[in-house]
DNA sequence: CTTTATGCAAAGATTTTGCAACCCG
DNA sequence: CGGGTTGCAAAATCTTTGCATAAAG
C-alpha cells in the first residue's frame, strides 16, 4: 500500500523522503477519516518533532497532483485530504449538521442516498451535487 | 424581490442600513452568478465607497442566517455566495477544470445529470455529492 | 555530487473580531 | 434616543513562498 504510492513518486522521480512517508503513513493509520493539513502534521509532529507545517502542504499538494490523495471543502474554510482509492473516482459524503463528522456513502444515485441513510436513522436536510469536468468552450483544449 | 428580503430582515428585528440594501443590490444584478465576498465588495464600493469589507462578510453571514443567501465552498480557498430561491432547496453546478466557470444544473439525478450535460458538449471527469443533515446521535438533541 | 526537498520565517489570502462612532426604527 | 450596525484596524486562520541548509538517488 505504503509502497505502491513510493512507487509512483519514485516514477515520477520524486524523492522518497523522511517525511512524505511519515505523511503517508499517518494517513494510512486514520483510514476512512477526512484529515486536515494540520490534524496531519500534528500526528507526524509526535514522532518527528522537527517537521514543518510547509512540508505537510507540500506534500499533500504533491500527492494530490499524482492522484494519490483527495482533496475536498466541506464549507468549513479549510481543505480536508483522504487517499483516491478510499471511494475510487467518485466522493459521497454525508455531513451532520449536529457534531460535523463526515461518513462515507456507498450507494450511486441521490434518491438512494436518502433512503438509505434515513432507514438508517439519519434525517436529510440538504445536499449538494458538484460535477467537474470542461465545458463546450474548454473541451477542445483540453482534448487536443 | 429586494422588498422580501427587507421584510425578513424587518420581521427577525435586524435593521434594513444601506449597506445591506446595497448588497442585496449587488447580489441581484449578478443574479445566477455565485460571488465572493471580494466581489461584492467590489461591486458595492463603486457606489458607496466607504463600505468595509468586514460589513459585507457579517451581512453575507446573516443573510444566510435567514437562509437568503447560500454559502459554498468550491474548492477555491474562499466561499461563493449566491441566493437561495435560484435553485431552491438543492444545489447543482458544473465546475469547468478548464475555466473554472460554475453553471447551473437542474436535473435531479446524477446519471440524468450527466448524460443531459454530456448531450450538451461538456465532458464530466469528475463528482462529489455531499448530503447535509443529523447523524443518529444528533438526531434527537435537535428534534427535542 | 547534483538536484530536489526541507525548515523556518515571513508573506498572502480570506475571514473574524474589538471598539468607538453612527444611524435606523 | 438607544441599541443594533458600521468602518477601521488589528488579529486569527489557513495556505503559500523565498531562501539557505540538508539529504535522497
Amino acid at each position: 500500500m505504503l509502497d505502491s504510492y513510493c512507487k509512483v513518486l519514485n516514477k515520477n522521480r520524486f524523492k522518497v523522503t523522511r517525511q512524505r512517508k511519515a505523511i503517508l503513513e499517518a494517513m494510512e493509520k486514520a483510514h476512512g477519516v477526512h484529515l486536515t493539513a494540520d490534524d496531519i502534521y500534528m500526528d507526524v509532529k509526535q514522532n518527528f518533532p522537527e517537521i514543518g507545517i510547509s512540508t505537510v502542504y507540500r506534500t499533500l499538494e504533491l500527492l494530490a497532483r499524482l492522484n494519490i490523495v483527495h482533496k475536498t471543502s466541506f464549507d468549513e474554510g479549510k481543505f480536508r485530504y483522504e487517499f483516491c482509492e478510499d471511494e475510487g473516482h467518485y466522493h459521497h459524503h454525508f455531513v451532520c449538521n449536529g457534531c460535523g463528522s463526515i461518513i462515507e456513502v456507498e450507494e450511486d444515485f441521490l434518491h438512494h442516498l436518502e433512503s438509505a441513510l434515513e432507514e438508517r436513522g439519519f434525517i436529510i436536510t440538504d445536499h449538494k451535487v458538484q460535477l467537474y469536468g470542461y465545458c463546450p468552450e474548454c473541451r477542445d483544449r483540453h482534448t487536443e
